[in-house]
DNA sequence: TTGTATGTTTAGTAAATACTAAACGAAATA
DNA sequence: TATTTCGTTTAGTATTTACTAAACATACAA
């Protein structure tokens, strides 16, 4: 039985969609990024409405996301008063380019917070057991979170090296 | 100013809950880890109520899941029918653990379901520009997934050596 | 100027998710 | 057996979030 193209498309829009929504953003931009990475073509805003079956409205903002994130990019056309858009072929400068993101959201501001946490206890400080119990703790989290930022950086450097070579270079480390 | 130690301890259960949420789970789930985490003995299901404002209900499956994520560890004590809960501190263990869990998760289903994609295009091949085009695309983007997960499991067979050490190593190689 | 083609914003709806309240079950104790 | 003490399940609610439909803004063209 012979699938057609189109429907290997669907089937992997699909698939991306559940990927998107896994790590908590919305499926619709899954499926953008999805069409948008299978097209050899750059497509304007109504071709990708066409295409997911989502509206205008949430093309708009949510290409938009996407564009910030470095995951797709915008260009023109001379003479040509449409946005096309492409998928960023290069994951790992989209890595890059989402950590980088990530320095002004959510997350960073809720770790900071962990760092403050900290500042707090050592500014009011009294000697108890458990005032020390609970700055070790925090101390430790603290700490965690350091490791996981260098080394995502660390990484993120090395992305010229190749993620396999990486890979294969820590894999005989041990 | 002095801030009281319940303060202090609030702030941080609020950061948690914050970081929880943005990574997708419940902000209740970071609450309850938190109050876990600074706390200097096992604390049973009520208490973890009292703490953080939630319903049994709530607790109850929440910190069945941290169990399972490994990081959160049920003991019980003897002579006495509640159960107490604890947080894990070893947080390399508990990645390994989420790691562990996350292969029968709906994330791998989609991953899969790319590889599938892959198979669907081989198995129909038709020589045809576009064809190719798709192929190539969707292949590369396996082999992304692929080049992600063995770097972590990479890092994380490396968890002995210590994570700022894995770091540090990265850093020289450039 | 008016009309047309584009992208954006907004106000409201639908759907998913976290959470509550309360019934339930099971196990120990009286 | 009845009662108490715990954890779980369930049914419903509230909240959040994704998305739609339509108004709006802008730039160009006639």
């Amino acid at each position: 039985m012979t699938e057609t193209l189109t429907q290997i498309k669907k089937d992997f829009t699909e698939g991306l969609s559940q990927i998107s929504r896994f790590w908590g953003f919305p499926k619709g931009m899954g499926a953008i990024f999805a069409v948008l990475y299978l097209s050899p073509t750059a497509l304007s805003l109504d071709e990708i409405v066409e295409r997911t079956g989502l509206t205008k409205g949430a093309v708009s903002t949510e290409v938009r996301t996407l564009a910030r994130m470095g995951l797709v990019h915008r260009s023109t056309k001379l003479g040509d008063r449409k946005d096309y858009y492409t998928a960023e072929t290069d994951f790992y400068a989209a890595i890059r380019s989402i950590l980088q993101e990530r320095q002004n959201s959510e997350f960073d501001r809720a770790v900071r917070s962990v760092k403050e946490t900290l500042t707090a206890l050592e500014a009011n400080w009294v000697e108890d057991e458990e005032w020390n119990f609970v700055y070790e703790r925090v101390k430790a989290l603290q700490e965690f979170f350091d490791a996981i930022d260098s080394l995502a950086k660390a990484v993120i450097r090395l992305e010229s090296l190749g993620l396999s070579n990486v890979t294969k270079i820590l894999s005989v480390l041990k």
